[in-house]
DNA sequence: TATATATTTAGACAAATATCTAAATGTTTT
DNA sequence: AAAACATTTAGATATTTGTCTAAATATATA
């Protein structure tokens, strides 16, 4: 839970999440997106991937990068558990 | 939805809305709860409230906290955008 | 009014975080 | 095999964050 809070708590990581969300991209491509170093897009990847969020896949020489949605479930839970 | 992100981003800061969802409690009792400095817990609680998801209301010498479960619906919202 | 109680504010400091550039790794193409 | 491309790893640095102690503020009580 709190791997994934962390992850959460960073508006690029969640631009990624978004972009994710329409379909799998490569890190490049990832990276395009964004006015930031690719070095700098591979960490937020790194992070979300550790917390679940995002799984990778190596095609050649390209990683291509999908969300994992059934992580989501966990903190929609956690959320839940506040509604009155 | 950003200040929400970094006060969710805190074990401790959950575990406040997590005893705040049982019953509204002074920054004293809160601070009881945990083995933490009493401005520490202050801290903690300002950001919550920041984020809107507690709000405090002053009764004499104690300032009582309760959760505003109503922010956690702009979570929630958020988090079904991802749900397949 | 003086003292005790509840809470916050201020200031300091160590640890965590986000970013960068340079270098390394691995794959494809010529 | 060399060059080009895709991505990550390493190392540096500035900023943010969580925590503490000491001091300030505000209320209640003796």
């Amino acid at each position: 839970m709190n791997d994934i809070f962390k992850a959460l708590n960073d508006a690029t990581r969640r631009e990624i999440l978004e972009l994710l969300k329409t379909k799998d991209m490569s890190a490049g491509e990832i990276a395009d997106q964004f006015n930031m170093s690719k070095p700098s897009i591979s960490h937020h990847l790194d992070i979300l991937k550790r917390a679940d969020l995002i799984t990778a896949e190596k095609s050649g020489q390209f990683i291509f990068y999908s969300i994992n949605t059934t992580i989501m479930e966990d903190v929609l839970q956690w959320i839940l558990t506040f509604k009155k």
